[in-house]
DNA sequence: CTACCTCCTGGAGTCCTCTCCAAGTCAAGC
DNA sequence: GCTTGACTTGGAGAGGACTCCAGGAGGTAG
């Protein structure tokens, strides 16, 4: 079962751009090709695409630090503390950003409650005169 | 008692390039100057500083929008369900966003503690033999 | 008066993360 | 054997959000 860069583009909704660039740029593990060059996608490939694909687009974590967790990760066992470092750091940030919405997220709904309050009150000044 | 610049940078920790600069895209409403030209940030503006600082930084929201909901600010009382709606809208992306980083929180929580696990594991085989 | 500091403006430059493009190659169908 | 379509590459371009800079002016201190 060959899998090609469009039929991962589709199954990810990534670009086949985006693949090649991730690929290009350390964020995603060199992939495995045909004969005459054209990548095919293994599981292992699909799973760190999953990764990425989450890292950054759900959490926005740098790229840079994903380009170096994988670096880790490809220098084997002796790497593992390091990763688990970097990632409790992120996760660390991770946390504190969602703090952060979510007190924005909270005065978010007080300005949209006083929007109700004065929106309600000028209805009502229609309707009783 | 004048609110230069310089104070309001301090203040809020954005650079002075910054402010100029939500100023002339319209993140924050003109500055009334000296007469010599110089800005001299009023309440008002503090707290229109706060706010777009709060939004751009905390919770990402894009500067697009930002202009739009002051650009019906200064339209007057006739933009508040547009701006309500604008703020609706907003909160509903921030809280999605919320959302996902979240689930990406628990996915980082379980890699980290796959880590703890493997690394505990090499530990007792090397006090084990 | 001169020096100096902070401020001003408009525009160019930077960083990050893609996204697009031109030119070329290969496999399959007709 | 030629066309077609999906794939390849390296590099340029794009968009968002700043950030920096040159050149100039006002106010104050010595």
């Amino acid at each position: 079962m060959p899998m090609t860069i469009s039929e991962v583009s589709e199954r990810f909704g990534l670009s086949q751009d985006t693949l090649r660039y991730y690929e290009r740029i350390g964020l995603i593990p060199p992939v495995r090709r045909s004969a005459s060059g054209i990548r095919d996608y293994g599981e292992e490939d699909l799973k760190w695409i999953d990764f990425v694909k989450c890292m950054r687009q759900k959490a926005g974590l740098p790229v840079e630090m994903l380009i170096e967790y994988l670096a880790l990760f490809q220098q084997g066992d002796g790497t593992l503390d390091a990763r688990k470092t970097l990632l409790v750091e992120q996760r660390g940030r991770l946390a504190e950003k969602i703090d952060d919405m979510t007190s924005t997220l909270r005065r978010l709904d007080d300005k949209i409650a006083r929007y109700e309050q004065t929106i309600g009150g000028k209805e009502q000044a229609l309707r009783a005169p």
